[in-house]
DNA sequence: CGAGCGTTTGAGATAGCTCAAGCCGGGTGG
DNA sequence: CCACCCGGCTTGAGCTATCTCAAACGCTCG
């Protein structure tokens, strides 16, 4: 077993956790998307229950699957891979939760699928048995979860276009379009977009192996559409062009 | 553009609807499983607003990516295939709706996917505006319907390990196993599986070509997994090899 | 300055793609 | 009732994208 193997990828260095947990200070902390959908009154019902927690480090698990679960979390700062294990062992990133995405809904109980962090990050934790009873209360609060959980159905459902009908240049370049989005990734102005993730997690991300990864990289910046300036740190040359090739056919015609 | 493009798949025959619609007609629906997660209560107030369609044949549309979304739609007999188009056009098919099934979810107002009948369908389509309605002052008919959602978000979580990490014959392997766990399509004990889809569709939902799909059922058949009494009618061999040939790594090492 | 991890590139093997041709079964029309 | 036709299925051939194993390179941290 090479790499990708159970436990997790490279870095199983094995850090320790090094949170600090503290209560929600509403002075501190920048409004996120979830809270952005629900009322003043909703938001402070919802700090009372809630903890912020600081990972300082990437690689800390959050929660594992299989475990109990008990909280529900949302991303603040930094950016959190979720993740599952095939039978074979090998690890597939299902999705990365970045400033505002919220993750950890438990399946009867249990957590289906473990998340670390790729970055120091900090989340809030809410506890899901309370956080369930203020939904049985608030329908209003509850339709906005729905539309939550649904809004990652959709993006579910184009990971599976994504894997489904294009070539792994393709499957990068569309990879690159969407973190371009983030101005805590992609700095506009200089169009440089520096990568939280290591190859690895790209190549799990993407349904590939790391090193097709890097060949990956190597096209495009043979095509002159980004150039690497490091292998985190790459600008962005020519983003329609890699737009035009996640819109093409996966392989051309031989003839 | 040989196949797989835009409008549709080979029988783009275009027969026409031939559906008809009636009020719902308690005595003669079978429960399902929508209804089986409500109370009586909420049954029939769900009955009252919902409409019965049947399909009479294949490859009828129920509703296209992009048009206005009035009402969802729950299959109470048959299958529905809920496909998305890329941009170069081709296929793919992000979910096959089987009884008990909910689809047609709007987002801001639009489907985002594509409805199309696999085999004479029956559905129950529900007006979107009163459900809303609805679910606002049911919180525990919402409950339901997140878990609904929660559900089909972890199936599409499935459909990308699977089109991430498998090859083909896995992958195929994979969905025949799942069309085992319904007695509409598997007869145990003869152990035959009668698939209501065509090798394009199977092709589409599996993220490959319709000959790859072809090669594929050779392939398990050649292992003694499966037996094709007919391109549709498939015998289950070995289920259970089936099972860990899916367990397996995609790629066998070359040395 | 050495070790370790992550990255890149190379080489060889192969699964899957595309085009093409033949087959097969069921429905239709004579 | 049979022959034909058409759509779907299978198989073949050639090509290439991607996988795997290897090896070398280069940060970064200690």
């Amino acid at each position: 077993m090479r790499r990708s193997t159970v436990p997790s990828r490279p870095s199983a260095k094995a850090r320790w956790p090094e949170i600090r947990a503290r209560p929600f200070d509403r002075e501190r902390d920048p409004s996120t998307q979830i809270e952005n959908l629900l009322s003043r009154k909703q938001q402070s019902k919802l700090r009372a229950i809630a903890t912020v927690l600081e990972y300082q480090r990437s690689n800390n698990t959050v929660f594992s699957e299989g475990e109990d679960a008990h909280f529900v979390y949302s991303v603040v700062a930094g950016v959190v891979r979720v993740t599952r294990h095939s039978d074979s062992g090998r690890r597939q990133v299902l999705a990365l939760m970045l400033p505002g995405d919220l993750f950890g809904l438990p399946d009867a109980g249990l957590y289906v699928n473990s998340a670390e962090t790729v970055c120091p990050a900090t989340l809030y934790r809410v506890p899901w048995a309370q956080l369930r009873e203020m939904l049985l209360r608030e329908p209003e609060m509850q339709i906005n979860l729905l539309i939550r959980v649904a809004f990652d159905l959709r993006q579910a459902q184009r990971r599976i276009m994504i894997l489904g009908q294009h070539n792994v240049a393709q499957r990068l370049s569309s990879f690159l379009l969407d973190f371009m989005q983030h101005s805590d990734f992609y700095d506009a102005r200089r169009r440089l977009l520096t990568l939280p993730l290591t190859r690895f997690d790209i190549g799990d991300y993407l349904g590939t192996a790391p090193e097709t990864v890097a060949r990956a990289f190597a096209r495009l910046e043979k095509a002159a559409l980004v150039r690497r300036h490091s292998s985190r740190v790459i600008e962005i040359r020519n983003a329609d062009a890699l737009r035009s090739l996640v819109g093409g056919r996966r392989r051309v015609s031989p003839h």
